[in-house]
Order: structure tokens, then sequence, then C-alpha cells
DNA sequence: TTAAACTATACTAATTTAGTAGAATATAGT
DNA sequence: ACTATATTCTACTAAATTAGTATAGTTTAA
């Protein structure tokens, strides 16, 4: 399951996404349209602005807006920022790769191979969509 | 990610379909074999009696075995008992439904839309994968 | 009858999640 | 320059989950 940090980042950015022009918009209209603590979106809008995905402007008039073109923007990239990795074991992970303590040989671990497969598909599927695609 | 318990549950799932016979086999073997906790794996293992896929044998020579053909054991519903919903989000899971608090309107929610499609290729990987797919 | 093996209940330390609280800093507009 | 507004940053916390431990009891084959 995902936590609600990685669903409220992805609501976040959607709803910048559909905002007609692209300027700053503050956290409470999002928290408040979205019905999500301010503090929370708080840190997940810092988060994503420090990972690239938003920018931010101080002062009055100022909030948060998206620095890039939603059709530029890769799930598969909000995904692992958010939520961190795709794969459902540290072993069938290319980013976050860890062998497991417990396993002797990763080549006949049946779990490993299942889960490979199941990375490899839900990877296929974050990669191929955008934030423009999901939000429109 | 995927619980340790998913986890120790699937490969203590395949240590058992890999036995030549069916005979009962002791919680201490799969536990010294597998690298798990005793007490731990025994939690697990009385899971998956309770849920119908193992079969146990109490008193000298018992232990743990399986009830069905490892063809016939699909991997979608190992998934569902140990782990809990396939989907990653409440709203996009069939079994384990649930309606987001925050969500005013679900047919336009970009988050579930996206999870809604990883499940739906998540859920076909599983069901078409059997413990003896996986484990031979 | 006894030892091996499963069953069941209760407890716990560590980690993660989902926030809160409060102060500091930056800036637009007057 | 001042002030209101808004982001930024640090620190704290309650609740839930995870991954076990500990202990006591029950069943049954030999």
């Amino acid at each position: 399951m995902l936590s609600k940090k990685t669903k409220y980042g992805i609501k976040a950015l959607t709803y910048l996404a559909r905002r007609e022009n692209n300027e700053p918009v503050q956290i409470a209209e999002i928290a408040k349209s979205e019905h999500i603590s301010i503090k929370f979106l708080e840190s997940i809008l810092l988060l994503l602005r420090n990972s690239g995905f938003l920018g931010a402007k101080k002062g009055k008039g100022g909030g948060y807006y998206l620095i890039k073109d939603p059709k530029d923007i890769s799930m598969a990239k909000v995904y692992r920022i958010l939520e961190g990795p795709i794969a459902l074991l540290p072993c069938a992970s290319h980013n976050f790769y860890e062998k497991c303590d417990d396993c002797d040989d990763e080549s006949t671990c049946a779990a490993r191979r299942l889960m490979t497969e199941v990375r490899d598909n839900t990877l296929k599927i974050l990669e191929s969509n955008s934030l423009a695609d999901i939000a429109f």
C-alpha cells in the first residue's frame, strides 16, 4: 500500500498540473481543495521542491509551481522520490538493490523471481505514464 | 515493499513444494534452511494452515505439509493472505475496497487512475503464477 | 508415558507514519 | 522602511505496524 505521503504528493502535483496558468499556488489552497493537513502537505511539497519537481516563491503572492511540463514528469521518478523503491523486495530492485540476509542463493529464490516480474511490469507502467497522462 | 512475513511465507511454501514427497516437515527444518526465526515462522505457518494452504500433523514425526498440488496454488491468493490487498490504494482494490476520506470525486482522481492500472497488471501476474511456476 | 511437535496468548523493542508546534526567513506591496 | 503574507526549517510526538520473544499449554506417535 502507498503511504499517504505518496498519495497526497501525487494529488498535489495533479492539482498544479490542472491549473490553467503556472502561477504560484499557496499550500493552503491545495490543502483545502484536496483535504490534506496543511502542515503535512507542507513537508511533502518541500520534498518535491528539493527533488526538482516544484519551484517555490516566497512572500506575498508566493506559493509552489511546476518547474517542468507535466508531459515531462515521469511518474516512476515521482514514485521513487515519494514512496521509495518500486520493487517489492530489495533484492528485486535496480535503484535500491540490497541482498537479503536470509538468502543463500538468489538465483533459486522463488520470491525474488516472482517479485522481479511484478517489478518489471510496474516499472513499465510508471515509466510510460507522465503527470500529464494521469491528470487529464 | 513486502513484509518479511510475506517473504518468509513464500519461501516456506516453496521449500515444501520442492520436497520430493509430501510428508510433514518440521518447522525447525524450514527455519534452519531458510534462516528464519523459528517462532516467527511458526506464526506464519499457522496462518497458512488456517487459510487452507497447509496441513499440520501433531506429535512425533509431525510437521507441516502442502494440502494442494503446487500447480493449483495461486500466488495471488497467497499474497492476499500474507500481505493483504494487491492494490496500492484502498480505492483501487477489488477485494479490500474502501473509499478515500479525502477524495471528492473518485472518477477524476489521478492517483487512483494510475494505481488501478498498476493493480490490474500486478494481479494478472500473480494470478498467472502458481506455486509450481515459481518453485521450479 | 514421554518426548516431539503444534497451538495459543501476551508482551515488547524498533521503526514508520502522519502528523503538530513554533520560530526563522524571504518578499510584494504600501 | 514597514508589514502582512507565505515559505522554510527544526524539533517533537502519538499511534500503528513490524518483527520478533517468552511462556504456557495441548496433542499424539512411538
